[in-house]
DNA sequence: TAAGTGATCTCT
DNA sequence: GAGATCACTTAA
């Protein structure tokens, strides 16, 4: 799902204005047994978009001053969520939510153009190959060993 | 390299 | 309720 999420464009309403940015840098985090997610220790009050429906997004603050935008995948009650690290002119996950005012208010929405904020798949990529490349996931090294060097980071 | 910043989690 | 931690960014 992570690598599906490559390419196409991440969707954002404000007003009647439509902007568009193609993703291109996002990391997986899989179950309950990935020590880097945040569901690791199970359901909490800030985890459970997470445990929810597939498509919603999962909205968290850190570092007292940056939001993650994540969305969930995966069945009901399996914790698993794709955060979108990048994309065309925006690198980094707190850049992402800073420029196209996303904060707490689209945690557990629906990514549909209802909430003003969706994925659209990208017409110009349908039939080109991209270079996708994967690497280790960021800020994660507290995960152990195992955990921490999963190549769940991809990008462009 | 380290400060900034505050919500969340764990432990008492 | 206290203390530690944190899926980061910026400025030095």
């Amino acid at each position: 799902m992570a690598r599906e999420l490559l390419g196409k464009y991440l969707v954002r309403r404000r007003g009647k204005k439509l902007e568009r940015f193609m993703i291109t840098e996002v990391e997986a985090y899989d179950g309950f047994k990935d020590k880097a997610s945040h569901a690791s220790r199970g359901l909490t009050k800030r985890n459970a978009p997470m445990f929810g429906k597939a498509g919603v997004w999962y909205v968290y603050f850190t570092y007292g001053m940056h939001w993650m935008l994540n969305i969930v995948t995966g069945p009901e009650d399996y914790p698993a969520a794709v955060l979108i690290r990048g994309t065309e002119g925006i690198s980094g996950p707190a850049r992402i939510t800073k420029y196209l005012k996303i904060d707490k208010k689209f945690n557990n929405k629906s990514a549909t153009p209802k909430t003003g904020l969706w994925v659209e798949s990208n017409p110009r990529f349908r039939n080109l190959k991209l270079e996708i490349k994967n690497s280790p996931r960021i800020g994660v090294s507290y995960a152990g060993s195992v955990w921490s060097k999963k190549p769940w980071r991809f990008f462009i």
